[in-house]
DNA sequence: ACTTATTCCTGCGTGC
DNA sequence: TGCACGCAGGAATAAG
């Protein structure tokens, strides 16, 4: 499930190698991805270089040198990975880039919940899906104030809140579930019930969490790796995610970690810490 | 404007 | 061993 810290974690792991390079070839595989490939995709991005690589919410972006973005989304089971040649094709290989100096990326996605598509970088920030984006969790923006603004009067529990792109991005099911532990926020708790308070402590809890995961490389539950096909270690450091049944981490605690489903998502907390 | 349900897809675990 | 079934979930979209 890639959220925020697996997507910089693919970003990390793809900027330095393939910045400046020149793409030579596109070449897919499978055209029905999320949505279907642009037909004339590769014509868009072919013999042009790449200029800048960065992550804007969970989106992989690649600035190219013909004022264009590349644009990938990793949907649920997305992978990038880096070879060398790219003569070893995987079962769910959808498409690769082949770049100058032999180096190339290669798209992997079981589930096909992954997208790609190109648009011109001066409209990128007007391009539909990237409108009503909210703020990043790791700048100064995202504050007590600006949640507890997000928070008050809606209806709805907290952790459908901060999953919800347009108030707060790169937040998913994960590090929703383990922000609330570590901030001992119910994720049912309404919205509206926020404190101040409980505002500070979520804030904090979620950029802890997340700044933790990217150090780690992210979290390797299924699908992701890092580009060099090994696994992220954070899965290792999850307090509540998965843990159904488990003792809670906390020492003095000990209690049973509960599962219950919030707008259809499995969300896990401990029955005690979290009130 | 907000809230909730539905939809896409394949691999994996479970039960008969 | 094989098959049916439910579940995993990001987020656009439709529906309420």
């Amino acid at each position: 499930m890639p959220e925020l810290p697996e997507v910089q974690t693919v970003v990390n792991g793809i900027k330095s190698k393939i910045n400046k390079h020149k793409i030579l070839r596109f070449k897919k595989y499978i055209s029905k991805l999320r949505y279907p490939i642009q037909k004339n995709l590769s014509s868009k991005v072919e013999s042009s270089t790449v200029t800048t690589v960065f992550r804007r919410a969970k989106y992989i972006i690649i600035n190219l040198s013909n004022n264009r973005s590349l644009v990938i989304h990793l949907g649920m089971s997305g992978r990038i990975i880096i070879v060398k040649n790219n003569k070893k094709k995987f079962k769910h290989t959808h498409f690769s880039i082949l770049f100058n100096k032999n180096l190339v990326i290669q798209f992997i996605d079981p589930r096909r919940f992954g997208y790609i598509f190109v648009t011109e970088t001066a409209s990128l920030e007007k391009h539909r899906f990237f409108v009503n984006l909210g703020v990043e969790p790791l700048i100064g923006q995202f504050n007590d104030r600006y949640l507890l603004n997000v928070t008050k009067n809606k209806k709805s529990p907290i952790k459908n809140i901060i999953m919800n792109q347009k108030y707060i991005v790169g937040v998913g099911n994960i590090y929703a579930s383990e922000a609330l532990f570590m901030s001992g926020i119910h994720p049912s708790r309404l919205g509206k019930d926020i404190t101040k308070r409980d505002s500070e402590k979520l804030v904090r809890a979620i950029k802890s969490v997340l700044k933790k995961s990217i150090k780690l490389g992210g979290s390797s539950i299924n699908d992701h790796t890092m580009v060099s096909g090994k696994m992220g270690y954070f899965q290792n450091k999850l307090y509540v995610y998965g843990r159904e049944g488990s003792k809670c981490v906390k020492r003095s605690c000990q209690s049973p970690i509960i599962r219950i489903v919030i707008a259809q998502r499995s969300s896990f907390y401990c029955s005690e810490c979290q009130r």
